[in-house]
RNA sequence: GCUCCCUUCGUCUAGAGGCCCAGGACAUUGCCCUCUCAAGGCAAGUACACGAGUUCGAAUCUCGUAGGGAGCGCCA
């Protein structure tokens, strides 16, 4: 099996409707796709589907591109840059599917449908009533040429509806679940052609995938049972098909596909919250993808460490507390400079270079700002133990030391060891707790360095 | 309702009949290191949904059952 996936270049392609912002799951669609092209020496298209008029947004379509971009998702061909099949938006390709739907309809494989929303929609309800499968009733399909005059005449709206032929099987083989059999009976005839002229689903995301050279199609779970569809409109057309793979979906916490109760889930969500591209796709490379590498992963190295043949059926689970993982790892990876700027506050290096161990988003970073140059919020439970612990004979102690000590902490744990006769975590622990307010941080001795000497005194003093 | 898909530790996964009384990673807990945290090292616990069958032998094959998901849209 896995000499399928070794040869020669394959064309993906992610292909999203800018109807909302990059959504983590279709991230790793995209993801995969891309790297698919990559370790092949292929290509990677974006294309966007936007011939749902009223949902499309210019907006979106932006942001999406955006997020793909911070990602590091890049394409080879797309709406922005072009390629050997432009247009990439669907939008203006109208005039293509036009030339298909009237080969389509002149070889009766397509019929015009006058059915109305209403319509459809009570039929659907009878039949769920009657405990059949809610499909197209066929009633527009064998209409006369007569009655089809007619009804233009009155000037009724009509969609086009692929005629679905019966007793046929559709065969074909999933890169992620094995050979695939449909049979076409089990399909309702269904609509190609909105009454608006605009192409739906089924019929311009197949087409587009044929026409633009896409040898592997790698989408959600969800689109399983449309395949069937998609084949019959292609093979009616004699256009080549491609091949596809349905990926696991990604779901939450409760076993449902991800969605907006999850928290946050889109790619925009977790950039604004600090998280790093390479983190993400660390986390996004191993989820419904058995990666050959435990450890960390430049996106660099990540093409040549995927593995089609190992992608998940199963449906994964987003976990943030392994993606966090893969944030600590990021930032450990950052030079000082990269994280001063991720940070984003002006921070002096030396500031930086201090916390960096203790930062793993840049909310973290403001308890320690607030330590170096500002106050202390109120002590938590255990701190409080551990001021109480010491007693108040100590805090005077450490006052008066560090009125000879000044910032040197060596110098000050000395002159009080001497005086207090404790030492060890004995005597650190209730100065790192008075000084910074918190059990856990960075090096006491240069956090005690970086802030005045008044606050530092001020502190200790405050428990004495 | 009909059709299709899925089911291994808490989570992500390895596993394609004997190498598995199931391996790794994250998380958790403990120990070491250390002023603390993080990092690092070591160690521990926890899983083949269930039931039949095929086989000398099944996590792996077959059939059922249960649970979850998807599709059946003039949404993609």
């Amino acid at each position: 099996m896995s000499a399928l996936f070794d040869s020669s270049p394959v064309t993906t392609r992610f292909a999203p409707s800018p109807t909302g912002s990059l959504h983590l799951g279709n991230a790793r669609t995209a993801f995969f796709s891309l790297l698919w092209a990559r370790r092949s020496g292929g290509r990677f298209i974006l294309r966007i589907e936007d011939t749902d008029v009223e949902r499309s947004q210019l907006r979106f379509r932006d942001e999406l591109m955006a997020d793909l971009r911070w990602l590091g998702l890049d394409w080879d061909e797309g709406p922005d840059i072009g390629g050997p099949s432009a247009p990439y938006s669907q939008a203006e390709r109208g005039e293509f599917y036009a030339t298909l739907f009237a080969r389509l309809e002149a070889d009766g494989r397509a019929y015009p449908c006058y059915c109305t929303a209403e319509d459809l929609e009570l039929s659907r309800k009878l039949q769920r009533m009657a405990g059949k499968p809610p499909r197209y009733a066929g009633t527009c399909r064998y209409l006369t040429d007569e009655q089809r005059a007619e009804r233009e005449a009155r000037g009724l709206k009509s969609s086009l509806r692929f005629a679905v032929p019966s007793d046929q099987i559709i065969e074909f083989v999933d890169v992620v679940h094995g050979p695939q059999r449909f049979v076409s009976s089990d399909i309702g005839d269904f609509i190609i052609r909105r009454d608006s002229g605009t192409s739906s689903f089924f019929f311009c995301n197949a087409v587009d995938d044929s026409v633009m050279g896409v040898t592997q199609v790698l989408r959600g779970d969800d689109h399983l049972t449309n395949t069937p569809r998609q084949l019959m409109v292609l093979d009616a057309l004699g256009m080549r098909r491609p091949g596809y793979g349905h990926v696991g979906l990604l779901v939450g916490e409760d076993g449902a596909p991800l969605s907006k109760r999850h928290g946050s889930t889109s790619a925009l969500e977790f950039r604004e919250r600090g998280f790093l591209p390479a983190a993400v796709l660390n986390h996004l490379f191993r989820l419904g993808h058995a990666s050959d590498v435990d450890g960390w992963l430049s996106p660099a190295d990540m093409p040549a460490h995927f593995r089609p043949g190992h992608l998940g059926r199963a449906p994964a689970r987003f976990d943030e507390s392994q993606l966090m993982h893969w944030q600590k790892a990021a930032v450990e990876r950052m030079s000082a400079g990269q994280i001063g700027s991720w940070l984003g506050c002006g921070d002096p290096a030396d500031f930086v270079e201090l916390v960096r161990h203790n930062v793993v988003l840049p909310a973290d970073a403001v308890a320690w700002r607030a330590v170096v140059r500002g106050d202390l919020p109120p002590l938590g439970e255990s701190e409080q133990r551990i001021v109480a612990s010491a007693g108040r004979e100590f805090f005077a102690a450490a006052a008066a030391a560090f009125d000879q000590s000044g910032q040197d902490l060596n110098l000050l744990t000395a002159l009080l060891k001497e005086r207090t006769g404790r030492k060890g975590a004995d005597l650190f622990m209730p100065l790192r707790v008075a000084l910074t307010g918190q059990a856990h941080g960075p090096e006491l001795k240069i956090l005690l360095k970086l802030m005045s000497p008044e606050t530092a005194r001020r502190r200790l003093k405050s428990h004495a």
